[in-house]
DNA sequence: CGACTGATTGACTATACTCAACTGCGGTGG
DNA sequence: CCACCGCAGTTGAGTATAGTCAATCAGTCG
């Protein structure tokens, strides 16, 4: 549950990483490197807003909370993601670090101008919460563990194996679904032969025809 | 069904406008104003994106569909309220008149530089989203509701009378949720004496704190 | 190897959906 | 001005999907 500023070597490679772009903007001297344990926390809903992140390697959740302790996860960033983008002085939401995880930290105020991609990066990430509206309105159980399966594929290279770093609860707080939701919609998937499941941190899509007809 | 480049004058007041604040960037002649009949498209889905416009009068719907017709509203814009930022060359959305709708146009391409009044109103519409998809994907339909007359009266300046230019249709595909569901949280909240409907399109909120409490 | 945590499966329940009937508001025409 | 019509909205009954609670299974780490 800790934050380093030097690298702790085992966390540098868990299958899921690529080269990542880095951000185009803010002078290298003011880019700061932190690394962050599994479930480390990264802000807290409240805080103040300072920096944008963007993830070197490694997996983080970005949510928000009901007073009764129900949770909405509105995003899980990776490798070259960006995140912290915030309206106000203050953060409206959590970021956790999910796996090992390794951010590059820019702080908001040394910026001059608003860069164009950082505006790009902005629109990019409002794209994909109205995508994530429609899912959660209007899919049912299985449509949406399809979806999601299909857009962390594109994200991981389009590669039929991936990696799922976050557990079934952030995949449910994700969805809008229950734990065992979840778990009987990848049952399901894989009794239809379209995943298969090699661990519980996987998934292999087999039939990607099928996942795309099931997630629309 | 017909866009107007002349203001019909029966359409200038129906209730809920307010005095807007004109949006900061763009010169004046560049602006162009349009009116827009109730049910009349503004763009469509994968069009091309030219513009960003700005509410004067009237409401609009954003949303987008699946291809069995089930249709998600990612935002209603009222008087004063910014839509059609998109990341990408073509919309992604449709976005369509609900009532008489008066809108100012800025061509994205007379845009020198992305100015911070931009930056902000799409950091804002992040923000809208992102904590929409707390309530689809974590609240129940008495919930939704609560959230979304608490949403509208305080976008309508935080007065007990709120006026709802859109149909029940619309509410629902803008929460998750069938027009009969929608409808009997209605009642239930009338029923517990938290609202009063006095027209179908107008609902007077009784008690502030209940509903409140009852949207979280 | 054993204990712990996370995931799966099963049985039952609750919430919201579907389908259908009915109500009432708003608009039109006599 | 009132009566009628049509449609949006409401209400009711039955159903389906996802949630809850509980038991079991599996993977991980001492």
């Amino acid at each position: 549950m800790l934050a380093y500023t030097t690298m702790p070597t085992q966390l540098r490679s868990n299958g899921i990483d690529h080269p990542i772009v880095p951000l185009p903007f803010g002078p290298a001297h003011l880019q700061q490197i932190s690394f962050f344990d599994p479930g480390c926390e990264i802000y807290a809903q409240g805080e103040k807003a300072g920096n944008i992140y963007q993830v070197e390697f490694g997996a983080v959740r970005v949510y928000r909370l009901l007073a009764d302790g129900r949770r909405q996860i509105s995003a899980f960033c990776l490798s070259g993601e960006v995140f912290g983008l915030e309206d106000d002085a203050n953060h409206h939401f959590f970021a956790e670090a999910i796996t090992g995880t390794s951010l590059r930290l820019f702080p908001r105020s040394k910026f001059g101008d608003i860069s164009q991609e950082l505006f790009s990066l902005t629109l990019r990430s409002l794209t994909r919460a109205q995508e994530h509206l429609l899912v959660l309105g209007r899919q049912t159980a299985v449509e949406r563990v399809a979806a999601f399966l299909l857009d962390l594929a594109e994200r991981q290279g389009g590669l039929e194996q991936v990696e799922l770093p976050m557990s079934r609860m952030d995949i449910g707080d994700y969805l809008g679904l229950t734990i065992e939701t979840v778990s009987r919609a990848f049952s399901k998937l894989k009794d239809n032969g379209i995943i298969a499941l090699p661990t519980l941190r996987s998934a292999e899509i087999k039939k990607w025809n099928a996942l795309q007809a099931m997630s629309e």
